[in-house]
DNA sequence: ACCTGAACACCGTTCAAGT
DNA sequence: ACCTGAACACCGTTCAAGT
């Protein structure tokens, strides 16, 4: 049994140090050359395993679908109940890796694991009352809100480069920024979670 | 008056000039050097106007919402109809650039009409009967939905590498891929809208 | 057969040298 | 003072040369 002095390459691995990499240093510092010289292998050693940048982020995706760890959401509760923990568990997800939001955003998760997570909740809807194609509608509604919602709270947290808004005492003190004092960034997120979900329950079977 | 041979350079028109050439050659095939061809310029030309990549970035993303032109907006309806017109002009838009959408998805847009707009809404819907502070968080919202939205159709729209999904005939047809089939990529825009109007319009004062 | 890194064809941005 | 493009410090990716 001999052991190489670093860990095996796996497509997995390779993935996540990316990710953690991108955590770092962010996306645009990000670079394939960082990453080998991160893995501590040659730098074109990704090129074994992915076949481009792309296909590298493909990989960083799957790695965030899985950290959301669908296996543990409540499959055994209603429809809504599981639609909301699923809607909290990736933006929570993504909002741990705001560097790595438009790497999800900008690209569909093809993994085994997410057309199986996919076909479970379109299931569990369609037992629920709705109509296959209602229950496809809802969960991409959904899930375009979250990743729109991430997608926003990330590049304003990491954008903080001149804050442009004026002083409470300044004259160009518009009702725009008064509303924005006085609502946190994101405490919208339940609102609209909660818009859609009430209207999409009429759309069941009661 | 000495005409020059070349349009004026403003930032305005470097601007839309970039745009156009997102819109033509793509995001990720765009570069600085290109667009200094393209304006007819030497390539650096553009730095004597924006700061960097970054700030050209912005530029666009304002042209993009000038495109909205929100002047012509129903602004003597209902908040209802307001926020409806305004989606789907913002959608539309949107779609309309392809290749821009992650460029206005990374970046608030902070010109002055972008932020009289937002204002004018606010007011709007106060006047309707909403809280100022409930007022901003549902266009935060609809505008998340929206740009959602946009970049889930755009990114699958523009990367048909290899559509992955199995033949009718396959036994790993699911029911994910049946529902799919019996819904068109977009028709669930109009469902999640409706579905947040319906539910916003009993935050008001009815 | 597998691994390596030199090399190619680009980038964004700076800045010395021109006018 | 303004304009220009050479030059710097990088990229992603290929592929000839090694083992």
């Amino acid at each position: 049994m001999k052991q190489p002095t670093r860990p095996t390459l796996t497509r997995e691995y390779i993935a996540a140090t990316a990710l953690e990499l991108v955590d770092t240093i962010g996306r645009e510092k990000f670079s394939m050359r960082k990453l080998g010289a991160e893995l501590g292998f040659d730098p074109m050693a990704v090129y074994r395993y992915f076949a481009d940048q792309e296909a590298l982020f493909d990989g960083i995706a799957e790695t965030l679908f899985r950290e959301l760890d669908t296996e543990t959401l409540p499959w055994q509760g209603s429809w809504r109940v599981l639609a909301e923990q699923y809607a909290h568990r990736l933006r929570d997800t993504l909002l741990a890796h705001p560097h790595a939001v438009t790497i999800f955003a900008t690209r569909p998760v093809r993994s085994a694991a997410a057309i199986d997570t996919g076909t479970r909740m379109i299931e569990l809807m369609t037992a629920a009352g709705f109509a296959p194609a209602v229950a496809l509608r809802i969960m991409r509604c959904l899930r375009e809100f979250i990743i729109g919602h991430a997608l926003s709270l990330t590049v304003v947290q990491l954008g903080e480069r001149r804050s442009r808004k004026p002083a409470p005492e300044s004259e160009t003190y518009t009702v725009l920024a008064e509303a924005a004092d006085s609502t946190s960034v994101d405490d919208h997120f339940e609102l609209g979670l909660a818009a859609m979900l009430d209207s999409f329950a009429r759309l069941g079977s009661e």
